[in-house]
DNA sequence: GTGAAAGCGCTAACAG
DNA sequence: CTGTTAGCGCTTTCAC
């Protein structure tokens, strides 16, 4: 519209009758330019409300330095924090984020890897959804040698670099932590089976029991999405079956919330007629009651690594080789499975 | 680097021989190439992996198809939903988002919002930080007339859009609600005195008690942040001074969490011992035990109006006037605060 | 219906 | 140290 124009590097060459190279080089800091030149030049700008444009910049120096980001949701504490040091470290690094959300819908999760393409993003950082199967889209991206680091859940397929937790060694050890307080009946809440991160928790908890001569009851395993209606479902199935366990492992914060609903509903104490333990921890963890014992992810850490290993191959494509990172997990306990049990025989 | 050339619409033309303008054209639906013409050179472009450059596209437009974000937080139940909403409603009307965290942090603010500048988007949401009092920033997007909506957290000078809930209804309404529980000895943990909405919130507890015939202590209102650790030493305060009240209207759900902590520690039951309702929910407000009780926030809406008004102002600018819109709370009773209180006299 | 020319605002390469 | 030239990939007139 009839909207006021920007001011432009030749709006300020001409005001000091120099060539707008001039004015572009000393903005950037070029050693070119003398140094009472360069103040002149950045008071100026100042004076003139240059603001310099990202766009015309970008498309000239083919590079946006800029990272896409893409995560299938947002109000989780999780993705929030894990998010939120991501923004960090590239803020740090002078780098500006797109941030997408897929809502863990695989149809926009490729909308927006395609809108991040366009807009020449100079890499991608992406935790796929939980129905993400079909692979095409990255290899098309391996293909057009656009940067690519997978973030905590990873695709199955090819070879590209990627930061994950030890969903495995973290399940196991809550799993066994569990057994060593006295439990025999065990639960486990799961995620959908195609996930990385679902099927290595379900296998640390499987494992953990078979390694504790514990028998796996079927029954027991429920695979589910991530929220707490999931964990609020299933404990409910069991309770009709009428075939309780005395712990349950849960494959999300959001599952534990939805166990401790039902247990509410049902009338069970949570702790002493049922125990819970989940994976992942939460600003809210240590305020319900009583407090959930959880494994304990680097979130802050994930996504910084996350922005070290898409800068590295940014850098440095050519010579890169995908790197996979494993950061390790804690278990952190609270209230929850927190006394020994003393088993009442049969 | 060596890296792969994208395909331009150049390339596409030297292979159907026709000039690029006939490409660009076809692919964005112009009405001047026949059907047969589109559907062969969308075909093609298809065929040969073309990803159109926004970059030079937005350049040559002088649009950019981008609303910028601005927001104090992300890892929190209401910004996080907040900007769910956003992207939704952007997501379908073609827009993309450029969301900027400030982290409570003023200086990273600004120049969060001259990079959006920079970047070219065609307009600014933004809900400011806590510390936010400088306003140049704000004059200067208008004089370069960036169209821009305040959400939530608004800006004290000057006459620009927003959308808020109503702070000082929802407030007035918990707190009246408090009363007639049966409760006199009311008060309010605060937010920073500054921010609009702390002192809607304020505002509206004050008001309550005093047309009730209630005397405020001013002993029982504590400015802090908004954060759990505010609530938590709010408390633990109180206590030290051996004058507890017997209800608490926390600004946000964090403060409240805080104030569980506190009870906790201080061997006190919430909602027998002392009672809690706070403003805005969350998606744990309900599993905490006693579940919280709190005025309910339309974030949902809150986001889809914001991003309505944006466009609106985006697509006439000209002829555009600021908008003032405040949506409605709700009070949501859960368990806290929920049962009326036989006074026992003094 | 199609295309040639010009330009968006900036940077890179090279010349002076 | 400073400036000239060319071009990034696309869209917008305006001719044909």
């Amino acid at each position: 519209m009839a909207k006021i124009q920007n001011i432009t590097l030749n709006d300020i060459a001409k005001v000091l009758n120099v060539s707008k190279v001039t004015i572009s080089k000393a903005l950037r800091n070029h050693p070119d330019i003398s140094i009472r030149m360069k103040d002149l030049i950045k008071k100026t700008a100042i004076e003139m409300g240059y603001s310099p444009n990202f766009v015309a910049r970008n498309l000239s120096a083919k590079k946006t330095n800029t990272i896409g980001l893409v995560v299938p949701k947002i109000a989780h504490f999780f993705f929030g924090s894990v998010i939120e040091a991501i923004y960090d470290a590239a803020f740090e690094n002078n780098y500006e984020i797109i941030l997408t959300v897929t809502q863990e819908n695989q149809e926009k999760e490729n909308k927006y890897i395609q809108s991040l393409l366009s807009m020449r993003v100079d890499g991608i950082i992406i935790s796929i959804t939980q129905n993400t199967v079909d692979c095409s889209m990255f290899e098309s991206i391996r293909e057009k040698e656009v940067p690519i680091v997978f973030l905590d859940r990873v695709v199955e397929c090819g070879d590209f670099s990627c930061v994950t937790v030890e969903d495995y060694a973290g399940s196991y050890k809550a799993t066994e932590h569990a057994i060593k307080m006295g439990y025999t009946k065990l639960a486990h809440f799961a995620g959908p089976k195609e996930i990385n991160i679902s099927r290595e928790r379900y296998r640390g908890f499987v494992n953990a029991l078979t390694d504790n001569n514990i028998r796996v009851n079927e029954e027991w395993i429920i695979h589910g999405g991530y929220s707490d209606v999931d964990g609020y479902n299933a404990l409910m199935k069991l309770a009709e079956a009428g075939n309780l366990p005395e712990f349950i492992f849960t494959v999300t914060y959001p599952v534990a919330l939805g166990v401790y609903a039902a247990a509410q509903k049902l009338g069970l104490k949570i702790s002493q007629d049922i125990d819970v333990i989940c994976f992942g921890d939460s600003d809210v963890n240590r305020f319900i009651s009583p407090s959930l014992s959880c494994v304990y992810q680097p979130t802050e850490k994930l996504g910084r690594e996350a922005v070290k290993m898409i800068l590295e191959q940014i850098n440095n494509y050519e010579n890169y080789n995908p790197v996979k990172l494993e950061l390790p997990t804690d278990l952190v306990i609270r209230e929850t499975c927190s006394k020994k049990r003393i088993t009442v025989p049969g």
